[in-house]
RNA sequence: GCCGGGGUGGCGGAACUGGUCAGACGCGCCCGGCUUAAAACCGGGUGCCCCUCGCGGGCAUGGGGGUUCGACUCCCUCCCCCGGCACCA
């Protein structure tokens, strides 16, 4: 007998499945119909940081248990794998190391290439595409075009966070403390013109449609607070002398006649306005340029300050004349920048009120009369009345809520409104490795998009990666000026990138049709494949790229390049491999890498070992100690399969307690991975199966019970299974209808019943299978032991069939 | 502060909709076999406590309380750990 040698046979069978394309699938032929046994199975796509780690071991290895399961079950399974690979990550590792990004980025394409093979994972590589490669951006070019027609990409001044030091603006997560992550430099707010998307014009729809996917709640909680819908209305605040009404939103229209001050954010161009010409006006505006300078960081924390205009604005339901501030507590970008003060009924509100002297009305009070607490805030409104309120006091809350925006709204000073605290998606980036923008600014036209005849806008060389005050790009004069394309013209040409969240909006559509070179993908090949079937990937990307392609989708949808409105119909978000209890990155340096592991244990039992660790939703703590001991199992897997491959081949698998077995353990694992999407569990149930026949070698269904062990563990280990599978005389596991559960002889002829006194177990007797209540009671009380802890009594019974008698005396 | 996830043996974890003395499966550890020896492999044991050592009794799923014939599972309350959000009017 030939020991396990797992380098030998997963050479073997890795070089089958890519002689023989195993795992590729082909598009429909035009006009073909509807498959309804299509699966688009996906997880998220790596960035390509030069050597995988565990947990994308655990990604990739989640897909595939799924993506052979489905195929075993008769389903055409599209699983492609591509490259998230422009990014910073590279540019900077080029700034530091040296070489272009592209060299260091097909390098690391290259070598995870060959990690996913040397895993044995079941991709189609034929549809393998990388957001660097031309082919592919000149898409994401055109595909920002359309949006740039729709309406839906626009340019704004915007305020963003700027390292002085690099000389570049910075996303939000790359601020750690109001300092630069890379270089420690005290990061400043900068107003600098910017690419967004209008994703805010799909808010509701990407609310609302929250309802129609399989995903996880905490997922759809998390998009639901970020997209942050409010319902309140919009009022008008007049500010006489000016000939000017401010409009403010609120969610608690129920305390207008407690608004004691007004106040306005410091970046609102309406601070200019009310002080404009007044003695105030400088005092007021540098505090403002102060305020606005500061980081959103420093904002949050520091105690908040303002300053008096000198302006009052008339208060829409009293006419009341308050004072109208300009202070650093409210921000600009949400509601109208302006707020209405009701200090009695807002923390904030009042916290500001009471460090300025500023009067606090009570306007809403409990019903019974009780006198309400200055500075406790309730949220819960429903039982309180208005009070100090003219006509509307003694009402209800709620109902007051309403009758006074009705009652503004007749007088033109007020209206219904709904508020979203999701931002336009800032998507142009001051750096060199990223998809160039296909705009020109024309100094005779303006800013002109590229005909999609002059695309793709091909990414230059330039000298130096590295930022100075102005996008890498730009530093390339023959690539920056070209010709206008409509006035014939000296043109500039957009220096920023795009965000690579851009790139990984549509890679899951361009996958269906990779090869497409007159458009991103065919709509009859998109809607064939689409929309994925099961998505899997970190939680960590909720309201980023979750969010983002979800937009992306909604729009093709409308621009009628696609028929369907969700990309990702299923989610599953594996967890957190972690070591020292931080997850695994490669700027922790805490990376275990798959090469050494599958040189010491081999791929499958690596495969196996990251899906046994634990529940694959949960974080897991990376821990190489038990990982012998599934190498062990494989080998004594090889060990009995081999020896049950001795054994005669029957036609009739007879109904031995091993072959009950093996079929108690199909509905296991089917029902696991299946129903449940759990994947730790099954191996155990297998294993359980492997030990049972290892103590009976001599079973007449040993064979069967073999073979059924080995089928059931192809999707987890799929090149030891295959060997087993020929030795045991077949051909292509990897192609073989999933098991099935023998429903017969899942049926057991006697039971052991449980009898309990009290609830407490006090004995366990063989009986037969589907006996009566009344029989099972009897039977109970018929038990020696039982009767020894009745005493005598007449007990009551509680009966689980064919399970568990419980008798209470 | 708010929201979410979690707390089970020395360790990772099982127990799926409340129902077979909770602890499957694996790691580790202990004992034994094989061996000159070790590794590998094979067999057995392994929650805690008490004991008249019996296929005996009791206690155990972060703490406390409750519902139920019966609770790891449901409810209340408290403690701890891990994430995410955080002046959103």
């Amino acid at each position: 007998m030939d020991s396990y040698e797992p380098q030998t046979i997963e050479t073997k069978w890795q070089a089958v499945w890519e002689r023989e394309r195993a795992f590729e699938v082909s598009n429909p032929e035009p006009g073909a119909p509807r498959n309804p046994r299509k699966f688009y199975m996906l997880e998220m796509l790596p960035y390509p940081s030069g050597e995988l780690h565990m947990g994308h071991v655990l990604n990739y290895t989640i897909g595939d248990v799924v993506t052979h399961f489905r195929r075993r079950h008769g389903f055409t399974v599209l699983r492609p794998m591509g490259f998230d690979s422009f990014g910073l990550p590279t540019e900077n590792a080029a700034i530091k190391e040296g070489g272009h990004p592209r060299e260091i980025t097909e390098r690391n394409i290259a070598n995870a290439g060959r990690q996913m093979r040397r895993l044995g994972w079941a991709i189609d590589w034929a549809r393998e595409v990388s957001a660097h490669e031309v082919e592919y951006y000149r898409w994401t070019q055109w595909l920002f075009l359309k949006f740039y027609e729709a309406g839906l990409a626009y340019r704004k001044a915007s305020p963003v966070n700027w390292c002085p030091n690099d000389q570049t603006v910075l996303a939000n997560e790359h601020v750690v403390d109001g300092r630069c992550w890379r270089c420690g430099a005290v990061v400043e707010a900068r107003n600098m013109e910017q690419w967004f998307f209008k994703i805010t014009a799909y808010a509701d729809a990407l609310l609302n449609d929250l309802e129609t996917i399989d995903w996880p709640a905490r997922t759809k909680t998390i998009q639901r607070n970020w997209i942050g819908r409010s319902e309140g209305a919009e009022i008008l605040f007049r500010v006489e002398e000016l000939d000017l009404d401010i409009p403010v939103f609120t969610t608690r229209a129920d305390t207008l006649f407690g608004a004691t001050f007004f106040v306005v954010a410091p970046e609102s161009p309406l601070v200019d306005r009310l002080v404009d010409g007044t003695e105030r006006a400088d005092e007021v505006r540098s505090y403002a340029r102060i305020a606005a300078a500061r980081s959103t960081e420093e904002r949050e924390t520091r105690e908040k300050t303002g300053v008096f205009t000198g302006r009052y604005a008339t208060n829409p339901v009293n006419g009341e004349q308050i004072p109208i501030w300009v202070a650093d507590y409210v921000l600009m970008d949400y509601g109208t920048g302006a707020i209405m003060a009701v200090p009695a009924h807002d923390e904030r509100d009042y916290e500001f009120a009471q460090r300025y002297s500023l009067p606090v009305r009570t306007v809403v009070a409990p019903r019974d009369g009780e006198v309400p607490i200055e500075g406790a805030f309730s949220e819960h409104t429903d039982d309180e009345v208005l009070v100090n309120s003219a006509q509307f006091t003694g009402k209800p809350a709620p109902d007051a809520k309403q009758a006074i925006v009705e009652w503004l709204s007749e007088q033109g000073k007020g209206k219904p409104a709904i508020n979203f605290r999701l931002r336009d998606w800032s998507f142009s980036r001051q750096r060199y490795w990223g998809c160039p923008i296909p705009i020109l600014y024309c100094d005779t036209c303006g800013v002109i998009p590229v005909p999609e005849d002059q695309l793709p806008v091909v990414l230059p060389d330039v000298e130096n990666f590295r930022p100075k005050g102005e996008p890498p790009l730009a530093s390339n004069q023959e690539w920056l000026w070209t010709e206008c394309p409509r006035c014939g013209g000296r043109a500039r040409r957009e220096a920023d990138t795009m965000d690579t969240f851009v790139d990984s909006s549509w890679y899951f559509l361009r996958y269906t049709d990779p090869h497409n070179d007159h458009a991103p993908f065919d709509r009859e090949i998109v809607d064939y494949w689409g929309p994925v079937d099961q998505y899997i990937g970190g939680i960590d990307h909720a309201k980023g790229h979750l969010l983002y392609s979800r937009f992306f989708v909604k729009v093709l949808n409308e621009l009628d390049l696609l028929g369907f409105r969700e990309p990702f119909q299923r989610l599953f978000h594996q967890g957190w491999v972690k070591q020292g209890g931080a997850k695994m990155s490669k700027s922790r340096g805490n990376v275990t890498g798959p090469d050494v592991l599958v040189e010491a244990f081999g791929a499958d039992a690596v495969r196996l070992y990251i899906l046994f660790l634990g529940p694959a939703d949960q974080d897991m703590e990376w821990n190489e100690e038990g990982a012998e001991g599934m190498v062990r199992f494989v080998r004594r897997l090889w060990r009995v399969a081999l020896e049950a491959a001795e054994r005669p081949a029957v036609e009739q698998v007879p109904p031995t307690d091993l072959a009950r077995k093996a079929h108690e353990t199909i509905a296991r694992v089917t029902d696991d991975i299946g129903r449940r999407f759990v994947f730790n569990t099954p191996i155990a149930a297998v294993m359980e199966l492997v030990n049972e026949l290892s103590r009976a070698p001599e079973d007449p269904a040993a064979r069967f019970a073999a073979e059924t062990a080995v089928s059931l563990i192809q999707p987890y280990a799929p090149h030891v299974a295959e060997e087993l599978w020929s030795c045991l005389g077949h051909g292509r596991l990897w192609e073989q209808p999933w098991p099935e559960a023998d429903e017969s002889l899942l049926q057991r002829d006697t039971i052991e019943l449980v009898l309990q006194v009290n609830g407490k177990v006090r004995d366990r007797i063989q009986v037969p299978a589907g006996l009566p209540e009344e029989e099972l009671i009897a039977r109970a009380k018929a038990s020696e032991r039982v009767q020894a802890h009745l005493n005598g009594q007449e007990p009551r019974a509680f009966v689980v069939p064919d399970k568990l008698v419980n008798l209470v005396v």
